[in-house]
DNA sequence: GACAAGTTGAACAGGCGTGTTCGAGTTGTG
DNA sequence: CACAACTCGAACACGCCTGTTCAACTTGTC
């Protein structure tokens, strides 16, 4: 190999405004998904001309955020345990990476207004798997409850942290308190039910 | 009286078009917040001009349509019985207007775009008074875990009713399955938790 | 049937966001 | 130091949305 890489030889200056971009719009973006880009260049501390250097387009700066988000989070899952007991699998995969989750989610829903459909399932498909992975795990092993269908269990999850993450960022609920929360109310919504209350249980 | 009422007499056809163009902005605007004028008047089968001589300005519209949507729910909600059991009552509260209460959340995320704060909160204190009492009452009764707040609790139904709109709309979920599985989702979430969990109960 | 109420499309002005170009200035790097 | 890489603001064209006006047309109502 005569050129160990493909080193365009980038200026250092030029990677790191590159990474403040990325961080500002996804604050941005989480904040308001339909932010413009004159926001996020602002947000970085950046002139808009600069940011259209470093991504040609309001779509490309999209994905770039999103694979950045969703290359973290990924990157945390892989050195999570999930084997041990479900329930508190799953509580450690939520006090881990709520926010995380939360800012893809935001992102992710700027994303769908610009991206093709089949450009963003092919994105978040890992991430998404895992989670229900675990979770149909914990039905198999009754840890969790079987009347409902792990997707949607893997769904309300969801839908309860991009929820606490919308209440924190409107001053409804204290970002301390959130973690908690959360894992308790999703834990609370997987237990499974006991159909048969009386007081021979079988 | 000389005159019944302030009657300005508007003819019956016009009267036909003000309610096709506020139920066509409910459906535009849960299908999409940023919904254009031109979008909805389209869907209602009506030309712009003829919406713009209804409603003054997009935000008007919009406020007339959420305001619309309360008042239908306020009604719902209105000849319901809630007084028995909590637990039945939340499941009843839901499987009566899990849709209405979606329609609702998305039409209020266009108006938070387009309305002064203050008049958001005056529209639908109402309803949501009515959620966080039988919520609040439920954990009184101990019918209702009382280690997170009612406030959080009413908040996650909200969450997973929109979450669950948005699944039916994207075709991720069947819309008969809906009502049932928000309904067990949220009652399981907002169960006790027995903390000791040994052998001798209490 | 006559008249007013209502509807319609075309066209306009103003605002905002996206991408692009240009020329001048700044700063990293060899 | 010197040069290339990079940044920056101003300004432009383009498109979309809002809200308004106007002149013709259709339709309800008395």
């Amino acid at each position: 190999m005569s050129r160990p890489a493909v080193k365009p030889a980038r200026r250092a200056d030029a990677q790191h405004n590159a990474e403040k971009i990325l961080e500002a719009a996804v604050t941005c973006l989480s904040r308001n998904p339909d932010a413009s880009v004159s926001d996020i260049a602002h947000a970085a501390g950046v002139g808009r001309v600069t940011l259209y250097g470093h991504f040609p387009s309001r779509a490309d700066l999209i994905e770039a955020a999103l694979a950045r988000l969703l290359g973290q989070g990924d990157e945390v899952l892989e050195r999570l345990d999930l084997t041990g007991d479900p329930r508190e699998a799953l509580r450690v995969l939520i006090e881990s990476s709520w926010l995380l989750i939360a800012q893809a989610s935001a992102v992710l829903e700027a994303a769908q207004a610009v991206l093709p459909p089949g450009r963003l399932h092919d994105l978040h498909a890992k991430p998404e798997q895992r989670v229900g992975d675990l979770i149909g795990r914990g039905q198999a092993e009754g840890a969790f409850r079987r009347d409902l269908p792990a997707s949607w269990l893997a769904g309300v999850m969801h839908h309860i942290i991009k929820g606490a993450a919308a209440d924190v960022a409107d001053g409804r609920l204290d970002r301390t308190d959130a973690p908690r929360f959360i894992a308790e109310t999703v834990l609370g919504a997987c237990r499974p039910v006991d159909e048969e209350r009386g007081p021979a249980g079988h």
